[in-house]
DNA sequence: ATTCAAGTGTGATTTTTATCACATCTTCCT
DNA sequence: AGGAAGATGTGATAAAAATCACACTTGAAT
C-alpha cells in the first residue's frame, strides 16, 4: 500500500482530503532512519503505516537463490505499509532507506479508530487504495508483456512521471538509479539494462546529462511498451 | 477489484461479514450474459461492481499490435470491478463470459451510500480491497522474476489453489485452459507454454486426465518459481 | 459418421536474455 | 592525490523464448 499526501515534484499525485490529511498527522509519530538501514524486515508483524516526510525508501525482497529484486520506490510525502487485514499479519519484504529518511509512523489499531468513527475517511482510504491497485495492475501488465525491453521503456516513462523535470526539450529524471537496481526492479540482468540503455542512446532515444538519464523522445518510448496512454495518476513508480 | 463473497469449490477465500453480504446482496440487480459475451468493454463507464452468482469470467485487454492478454479470470462468488476512484472513470478492459453468466450488478453510488453510513463496513471492503492488492503484488512478483516457466509453474500453483481438487494423490485442476489462454495470462506464446507444459508431463510433474491438467509434484513447481509460501488467501487465480 | 474448425504438438530457425569474464570509469575515503 | 570499492561497458557464449510452418487430435455440428 502505498499513497502520496503531498507533492513536491511530481505533478499527478491525488490528495487526500485536508481533514483526513490532518487526523493522519495526529496520530502519528516520528523515527529516523539512516541511509541504507532497514524500516523493518521481512517476517516483521506488519501493524504500521510509514509516512515518508524526507527521504526515499525501497521495498525489496530476496529470494532463496540470493538475488534481490526491488517491490516498490517510495519518496517524500509516501505513505506505505500493509494495512494488515486479518491474516497477513507480517511483512513479506524489506524496506531500507537508500538516503536519510525521516518517517512518521501510524500505528494500525490508531488508523482503525478513525476509520471506524469516519465513513467518509473510510471511503477516501478505500479510493486511494482502489488507486493503488490500478497502479500494482497496470505494472503487472507493462512488466510482463512486452519482454524486458517493454518494462524497461515502461519503467522510464513511470519515473519521468514521478521524478522527470524539463530539460531544455527533454525531460531530466531527477533521481539517479543504478542499472542494477533497474534490472532489479523489471527482473532482469545489470547486463541487459546496461545494453538496452546503451541501445536506446544509440538510437537518441535516451541521453544522458550528469549521470542522470535524459529522456529525448519519449514517444518512442511509449510505442515500445505498447503504452495506453493511462492517466498520470497510474503512470507512476 | 476482486473479491469472493462466498465459495464452493475454493477452500481458501477471505469472507465478508453477514451483514456486510445482506447489504450489497439488497442493492444489487440481476443481468444475465451468454457465454462469448461482454459484460463491458474498454471505454465504458466504470461504475459498478459485478458479483458473479453464476459462471466464469475473464478480464482481457488487446494490444495495438492485434495480440490479446488476460488480466484476470473470476468465478462463482468473486466480486469485481472498479471503486472508480475519481478520476478513472472508464474500464481500461474488456469482461467476456467464458461460460454463460449470471451477475448481481451493483451501482457504484448505491454501494457508497452504504460505505458511508457504516464505517465498519467501509472498514471491511477496505481490508478486503489490501487483500486484493496482495494479490496482484505477488503475480507480479511470480509473473516477472523467474523467467516464462517460473510465470508458468506458479500459475498453475494459483489454478491449483483455486479450482483444484484431490484426484487420487494428485490434485486435479477442474477448470480447463488452454494453452493459448495460458499464454495469454503469463505473456508467453501458445507454442512456448505447449513446450513447457510438455517438458513437466515428461519430468513427471505434471499428468492429464481427460483434458484436465493433473499436478503430481506441487513442491517441484514451487521450486520452480521460488515459492515463498505466501497464504492461500494471497496464492490464487 | 463425416467434416470442419479449433486446439495441440513439434521441428527448424531467429531473437531475446542470461551468464561469465574482464576492462574501464567514478566515487569517495584518508 | 592515490587507491580501493562500487558501477558501468562490452565481448563471447549459452540458454530461454518467439516465430514460422505444418502435421496431428479432438470435438462439435450437420
Amino acid at each position: 500500500m502505498s499513497l502520496t499526501l503531498d507533492r513536491t515534484i511530481q505533478q499527478n499525485t491525488f490528495h487526500l482530503s485536508e481533514k483526513t490529511l490532518s487526523a493522519l498527522t495526529d496520530i502519528m509519530y516520528e523515527q529516523h532512519v539512516d541511509a541504507g538501514k532497514y524500516l523493518f524486515w521481512e517476517g516483521d508483524t506488519a501493524d504500521k503505516l510509514f509516512y515518508i516526510k524526507e527521504g526515499h525508501i525501497k521495498l525489496t525482497k530476496s529470494t532463496s537463490d540470493g538475488k534481490e529484486y526491488i517491490l516498490n520506490m517510495f519518496d517524500n510525502g509516501d505513505l506505505f505499509g500493509e494495512l494488515s487485514s486479518f491474516m497477513s499479519i507480517n511483512y513479506s519484504y524489506n524496506a531500507m532507506a537508500i538516503t536519510d529518511c525521516v518517517i512518521g509512523v501510524i500505528q494500525q489499531k490508531d488508523l482503525e479508530v478513525i476509520l471506524w468513527q469516519h465513513g467518509e475517511i473510510a471511503v477516501e482510504f478505500l479510493k486511494w487504495t482502489q488507486l493503488l491497485n490500478q497502479i500494482t495492475q497496470s505494472k503487472l501488465r507493462d512488466l510482463t508483456f512486452h519482454g524486458k525491453l517493454g518494462a524497461l521503456s515502461s519503467t522510464i516513462i513511470r519515473m519521468a512521471n514521478s521524478y522527470g523535470e524539463p530539460f531544455d526539450r527533454y525531460i531530466r529524471i531527477t533521481k539517479k538509479v543504478k542499472n542494477g537496481e533497474l534490472g532489479e526492479y523489471i527482473g532482469a540482468t545489470r547486463e541487459s539494462v546496461n545494453r538496452m540503455l546503451a541501445d536506446l542512446r544509440t538510437k537518441g532515444i535516451l541521453g544522458q546529462e550528469n549521470g542522470y538519464i535524459l529522456i529525448n523522445d519519449i514517444q518512442a518510448l511509449k510505442d515500445i511498451c505498447h503504452c495506453e496512454g493511462c492517466p498520470l495518476e497510474i503512470c507512476r513508480m
